[in-house]
DNA sequence: TTATTTTTGCAAACTACTTGCAAAAGCTCC
DNA sequence: GGAGCTTTTGCAAGTAGTTTGCAAAAATAA
């Protein structure tokens, strides 16, 4: 029976983080398995003062959590958004589960769904009971030009 | 001949700018006509910094030009959008040109296509010559609970 | 284990953005 | 146009999310 750290509760659960991990090229260390772990599964958004909190007492440091995150994005087992003014939140990036979010603009509540057309998501968010509603689309990619160099 | 700011040319745009800036509750001050004026005719998106940069020296302070920006917001005169890290991006909301936007993640580059289905839209990158492409899309609006407070 | 590389914690720095306050500009009504 | 009231601006200081330099600690490789 090998240590866990305390929030990793079973065997399996650790196999999979250290597979994901390891799988991206990332070494496996204490505080990237907390925080993916939490990830996993806490379905969030979460901001990165979010995850702080969640962890447990002093498992690690702000700037490691913001290390961690951002090597996370960039191997994308995690996504990002700007959700509010200001401050990113992060969710783990689970290919069978592709989803969009809507937050109240006023009591900043969020709210998620899997259609991916406009057109249908504004119909599902109108029948939800949402109004005023405005959306917010970026594509993010590799031009021509920077593929060659 | 009454005295226009040097970077509004003729009196249909100040007319046009003046009739926006009325339209939407705002008082007509140099400082607004001015960022507003150059989100007309220039298209961004472009930061807070971009825009101090582009306007006339000692135009406006940047404070002045985040609290107008945040005024354009709410009014809905201007979109906002995260394209890079930590940096909110402006432009003038045309409705007549609605319009998304897909950035090169590694020379930032940003390309707009006027497309609004995702599907279509991806495709429609792809021809472009981008790889590796992502999207963020968030909704925004006012939930049922809210709505009666 | 030992050597090498990577990551972490801590504290300080950075930067986009906001805010308090007094002066200036805009608006309203005469 | 001018008086009086309201709103906005410039300035400087402050805030908050995020990053970074560095030495110690942990992870990986040999
Ligand atoms: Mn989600
Ligand atoms: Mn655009
Ligand atoms: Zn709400
Ligand atoms: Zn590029």
């Amino acid at each position: 029976m090998s240590t866990l750290p305390t929030s990793i509760k079973t065997e399996e659960e650790n196999a999979k983080i250290v597979g994901l991990l390891k799988e991206k090229g990332l070494s496996v260390t204490l505080p990237r398995k907390l925080i993916l772990a939490l990830l996993i599964k806490e379905h969030g958004p979460f901001s990165a003062e979010d995850i702080f909190k969640k962890l447990p007492k002093n498992a690690c440091d702000q700037a490691t959590i913001y290390r961690c995150l951002n090597q996370f994005i960039e191997t994308q087992l995690v996504t990002s958004a700007y959700l509010e003014k200001d401050m990113a939140h992060f969710e783990f990036n689970d290919p069978h589960h592709h989803h969009h979010h809507i937050i109240c603009k006023i009591c900043k509540k969020i709210d998620s769904f899997h259609d991916c057309i406009l057109d249908k998501i504004e119909s599902t968010l109108v029948k939800k009971g949402y109004k005023d509603i405005q959306h917010r689309l970026e594509f993010f990619g590799v031009c021509g030009s920077c593929q060659k160099s």
